[in-house]
DNA sequence: AAACAGCCCTGAGTGC
DNA sequence: TGCACTCAGGGCTGTT
């Protein structure tokens, strides 16, 4: 299922196609992928037909699409969700939910099209609030927030005019006048979350994650690590495949009490969930090309290295002991018995 | 208030 | 061959 490297590798490949992009067509063929659209502001349909998007935001596994009316398209890919681009005209198979027509100034027209096999996912359109810190709600792309990724070069004083442009793409402020205009200003929407995002944590690639917050949380709960981890109250982004993994580089058993875990070995954790999201991320991201985004999380992450995750009966790669699947939380959890120990006083 | 079980959803895979 | 059953799990809702 799609966790936050590969929510990631869609955003980033919708980014230059849908910023500055007019909405000129809404068709919903499953009212059940609207089912966190709230009607009472207006229609899906109404509310989307002739705005233009001014870019693509991803905090977790939340994606949205802010808007010139001050609201923003949120989607959520859920377990099987996928956004095709296409061009006008391509045959879809019969599990298309929505399909947005769109056109580009540069690029032309396009569909957008919203493919969720078991409809845990859902698109809608939701108001856009300003973020608690002030800071930008999301990652919304290269020279938009300081510090993304983590290790990479600040651009913060560069502003948006001296953003980094995908290959390939006209500069959006280029092509969408008035909210894209090249400015020293930040773009409005850019401190802002969508409402129904607004209680999801940020995600530990973004620079605004507060480290502290998260393991005074730790201290606090009173449940296992591996619960904390898909709580994406607490961090955003994690999926039951990045859970497995991470915990399995940082030998840290699934049900280890969040309160017994030391601030050292906390902080290995969060360090390696930052490492396997990284990786995956790295890996994911060459998987689209520029106009024609396909992304299958399923071959996706079956590609990646998996450690831990789907490994039950082979041998761990570090001790060789044979990794172990248990039941847990309605998933599976996989584990090696011998790295990772349960430890009831201390970890 | 916090923790957690249950629910949604359907194609693929399995056993009889 | 066909049918019933199991599995996959993110996020929301309801219960304790």
């Amino acid at each position: 299922m799609p966790e936050l490297p590969e929510v990631e590798v869609v955003r980033a490949g919708l980014e230059s196609a849908v910023t500055g992009a007019l909405i000129t067509g809404v068709e919903v063929f499953d009212e059940r992928s609207l089912k966190r659209h709230n009607p009472v502001a207006g229609a899906f349909e109404t509310l989307l037909t002739g705005e233009r998007m001014l870019g693509a935001v991803r905090r977790g596994k939340f994606l949205w699409f802010p808007l010139t009316s001050g609201r923003a398209l949120v989607a959520h890919l859920g377990m099987s969700g996928q956004i095709l681009l296409r061009e006008p005209g391509t045959a879809e198979d019969g599990l298309l939910r929505i399909r947005l027509g769109i056109e580009h100034p540069s690029l032309g027209e396009y569909w957008v099209n919203f493919v969720d096999q078991r409809i845990f996912g859902s698109m809608a359109v939701d108001e856009l609030l300003p973020t608690d810190d002030g800071r930008a709600g999301g990652y919304s792309g290269p020279g938009l927030e300081t510090g993304w990724p983590p290790t990479g070069p600040s651009a913060s004083d560069e502003g948006v005019a001296g953003r980094a442009m995908t290959p390939g793409f006209a500069d959006p402020g280029d092509v969408a006048a008035g909210p894209l205009a090249p400015t020293n200003e930040p773009p409005s929407w850019l401190a802002a979350v969508p409402g129904q995002v607004a209680h999801i944590a940020r995600d530990p690639l973004d620079p605004a994650f507060a480290d502290r917050v998260f393991f005074a949380a730790l201290k606090r709960k009173n449940t296992g690590i591996k619960r904390a981890l898909l709580d994406q109250t607490l961090i955003s982004g994690i999926g039951n495949i990045y859970a497995d993994e991470s915990l399995w580089a940082a030998k840290v058993h699934y049900l280890q009490p969040t309160a017994s875990l030391s601030r050292a070995k906390a902080r290995l954790l969060l360090a390696e969930v930052r490492l396997v999201l990284t990786k995956a991320l790295a890996e994911g991201g060459t998987s689209f090309s520029e106009t024609y985004v396909n992304v299958n999380g399923t071959s996706g992450y079956f590609s990646h290295s998996l450690n831990a995750y789907g490994q039950e009966g082979k041998p761990c790669p570090r001790c060789g002991t044979l990794i172990a699947r248990e039941s847990f939380m309605n998933r599976s959890s996989h584990f090696c018995p011998h790295c990772q120990k349960l430890r009831l006083s201390g970890a």
